[in-house]
DNA sequence: CCAACGCCTGACAACGTTTACCGAATCTCG
DNA sequence: CGAGATTCGGTAAACGTTGTCAGGCGTTGG
């Protein structure tokens, strides 16, 4: 038994007898063989590591994020590595040498990352495949899987408005996501569209974390208009503006009405439990992985469909209500 | 100028000269030359890889987790791969067989895969090193990184009972997860010490998931003899015990005093906050990768410090209170 | 009986790096 | 100035797998 039969027999190459290849197999199982994965890699110049990045702080976005990818890697053949990192627009070159040096066939970006043209230029200098998932510019780049932010924002902000509420404030994630400005954009033509024009000092801008939120939704609360609703831009600053609500007395939805955005899992376990935009995230890193492998399996050739877009669901729950009276 | 100069001078290795080590590293950053992980790796035998398994649901788990183990791993010399695996306990065979083919150098294994024995005996035969966090049995085996659950138990119990409650019910976790059965230990020693015996009746089976944790607190509400206090043993549950209570028209606290575990984000977001207990979930992970990485550097040798024990924490919130008078 | 085909063996190169060994050149110090 | 150390080049081997190429063997079909 030489070792390319035994090779041809594990990768069920041809050239080799049923039989054969049967006796191979149980005998690499009886033996727990297991081919040296190195050594594949170092001829096959790939080395089977898909890498995600990822910045947002929020654990269930990352947990989505990272289960939807996992689900289309499921066959083993590809593994995942994750790479979080910090400030991304402060230093995209850091972030490239990282990547770069992880040794991987390609990567997924994830906001605000998939947002830097020097990261991009750099992943390209240097032939790393990637799939950029919700991008906000240069939409043409790359493999794109993108979300409609603005209409999800049109969405949330025409609820809200249909309830009646006139005075709405609104708490905006960290301003250097895409997200932030595409949702904040949607708004905009939600009020437009009803004849309103947005308060900009009822605007505030938070993190995309609980802390942050709860800071400004009080400062939001105490000024001299109290707003009647809040559109927060994520459902960790929604809660965070229920819980300041709750302590200067006002109840949720009756005094105030509070919206978030990703239905994440606070957003199903809060008090009330929040009305919503449900963001396919899952969904769309399982899309950017699956596009990414196709691509590398591919040989590289451009794929006719370069963007997929997947859309937002509106989830009414119980913390929004009809404005009150007056 | 060979090859090997060149690895010498990028590895700072001896016998190259101050000038030459940065003129090669110069060279290096300018034609953004990488080192191929895959020709290293076959040659050190190892492929710089940890892997992370785990099971539990809680996003918030897991991103402390991974997070943990990162910090640890930041000098990018190691990368984290993660492995999720469902239902360990039915087919722990193929969990090691997962990780195996994962050709990785060493594993962390999160509760429950860090109590499978079989799963233990295949790493050990396929001499894959690993680390397990907060594992319930076998504990002289491998490394081990702990938490005293039963401790953690206790103290969550004694506060319950100093507040004057009689009637606690409690919500255990997935049975077979280490955790579950560790802290309801706990529960057992602080209501022996304070005389009183558990009420087997007021013993539920939860999963560490929300809707189970819904299912089963409203079958415990309803029951005949509706208990002043709930002990869940983790958030999420707590969570969905405090939801439950609330639709029956229970308030918390003044009608029924809740208490969680791990001090997740949600109990920090839900409202009433949460009393529960806080698992230095990070740490330990860090602490996990630390000890991983320096058996895999250090040729093997055991350490002298096998175990390492990390303490709770009792974080009392607003959703105990002194059980209602009657 | 010969040709064609499928299966398998053997020898060998290749992937990109590190390591070992051997010299030659240069430098340091007494 | 000479002994010894240090730096650097050359050549070769090694890591474990896959690919190529030539060829042997057995079976089948003409």
């Amino acid at each position: 038994m030489t070792p390319k039969t035994v090779s041809r027999a594990l990768n069920n190459a041809p050239h080799v007898s049923a039989a054969v290849r049967q006796k191979v197999k149980e005998a690499a199982e009886a033996l727990d063989y297991h081919p040296n994965l190195a050594a594949q890699s170092l001829i096959a110049r790939r080395s089977f590591l898909i890498g995600l990045t990822y910045e947002r702080p929020s654990p269930s976005y990352v947990v989505e994020l990272q289960n939807g990818a996992l689900s289309r890697l499921d066959d083993g053949r590809y593994r995942l590595v994750v790479l979080p990192f910090a400030h991304v627009a402060s230093r995209p070159e850091e972030l490239g040498k990282l990547l770069l040096r992880a040794g991987l066939d390609g990567v997924l970006l994830a906001p605000p990352a998939c947002d830097q043209p020097l990261l991009l230029d750099m992943l390209e200098r240097q032939r790393l495949p990637y799939a950029r998932i919700t991008p906000h510019r240069d939409l043409g780049r790359g493999l794109v899987v993108a979300m409609d932010e603005s209409a999800a924002g049109h969405a949330v902000a025409t609820h809200m408005l249909a309830l009646g509420h006139k005075r709405i404030g609104i708490i905006l994630g960290d301003p250097s996501h895409a997200a932030s400005i595409g949702r904040l954009e949607g708004y905009r033509r939600a009020f437009a569209e009803s004849g309103l024009g947005i308060d900009d000092d009822l605007i505030v801008t938070g993190d995309f974390t609980y802390a942050i939120g709860y800071q400004v939704a009080r400062t939001l609360l105490s000024g001299p208009r109290r707003p009647t609703a809040i559109l927060a831009q994520n459902d960790d600053m929604a809660v965070a503006a229920i819980a300041a609500a709750r302590e200067m007395g006002l109840s949720v939805p009756q005094d105030l009405s509070v919206a978030g955005f990703d239905n994440s899992e606070v957003s199903r376990t809060a008090w009330p439990p929040l009305t919503t935009v449900n963001q396919p995230v899952a969904q769309m890193a399982w899309d950017a992985a699956d596009r990414l492998i196709a691509m590398l399996d591919g040989k590289g050739e451009p794929e006719v469909p370069q963007r997929r877009d997947h859309s937002h669901e509106l989830l009414v729950r119980a913390s929004t209500a009809a404005a009150p009276a007056g």
